[in-house]
DNA sequence: ATGCCGCCAGTTTGGCGA
């Protein structure tokens, strides 16, 4: 069979509904995974995905993050959070929190998870502390799965450039997080436990990047970073027969500052 | 043309993003 999976950073679920009923119904994903909701699980718009075949899973608390899996292969065996997964202890807060930061699903022959990976705000911050924290829970969390017959994938804004290459100025990004070297160990070590990193063609341009800041003609200059990423086990990665980033979704007005990035699969 | 930041909750300004 065929399977088309994407990723998306979505940048609020609510305020981007017409935009992601338009691309799923342009690109027909059979699983799609999406980050930065910024709704609540209950305020997550079911109906309106449902309408157009597919079930939802979502996990969201309000404001900030928020992940969920869209899928018309359907969804068993939901996991919400990474078993162990690190919370974030905020300046004013008593205790660490706990975010909706990834949620895992079977959807047919696949298993997924969609994760939003912390930002890390700048070096040496706690924030970058317990981005490298919740990538170590990460990679405990999947090696099983990682290593298994399963076609397996882990979809979902890393916050990392996995190499130089994967920033449109290196220079630019000096001393900041999303380049540092135990960022980019941190994923080398994911990717130990069997994972690959299935890179998608640009569909314009030399480079597949998937974010652009808003700001400063970022997008019309090609100013990006390729930080959404689709590491996929053995089984996931020999099924692959195309995968880009739908730089089209970036354009014009009300988008996300993320492109979907789509894999298709011969299972 | 792809065009100069946008989202949220709400102390309608500030935190966050990457």
């Amino acid at each position: 069979m065929t399977v088309r999976i994407a990723t998306w950073n979505i940048n609020s679920v609510t305020a981007r509904l017409p935009k992601l009923l338009e691309w799923l119904e342009g690109a027909r994903p059979d699983v799609l995974c999406l980050q930065e909701l910024k709704c609540s699980t209950d305020a997550f718009p079911y109906n309106a995905v449902a309408e157009l075949g597919y079930e939802t899973a979502a996990h969201g608390t309000g404001r900030w993050n928020g992940v969920a899996i869209v899928s018309r292969l359907g969804l068993e065996d939901v996991v919400r959070d990474l078993p162990d997964q690190p919370g974030f202890l905020a300046d004013d807060a008593m205790l660490p929190v706990v975010e909706p930061r990834a949620i895992g699903a079977t959807c047919g022959p696949l298993r997924v998870w969609s994760v939003y990976v912390p930002n890390g705000r700048e070096v040496g911050h706690a924030h970058y502390g317990y981005k490298l924290q919740w990538l170590e829970t990460l990679r405990d969390t999947v090696r099983e799965d990682a290593a298994a017959a399963r076609p397996f994938a882990v979809l979902g804004d890393y916050n990392i450039a996995p190499t130089d290459e994967d920033v449109y100025d290196l220079a630019a990004f000096e001393g900041q997080t999303h380049v540092t070297e135990p960022e980019r160990a941190a994923l080398a070590a994911l990717r130990e436990t069997g994972l690959q990193d299935v890179m998608p063609r640009p569909l314009k341009y030399d480079r597949p990047y998937t974010y652009w800041d808003y700001r400063q003609l970022c997008f019309p200059k090609n100013r990006g970073m390729r930080i959404d990423l689709t590491y996929g086990n053995k089984a996931f990665a020999d099924a692959v027969t195309d995968a880009y980033v739908d730089r089209e979704a970036r354009k014009g007005k009300g988008t996300s500052d993320h492109a979907p990035v789509v894999t298709d699969l011969d299972l």
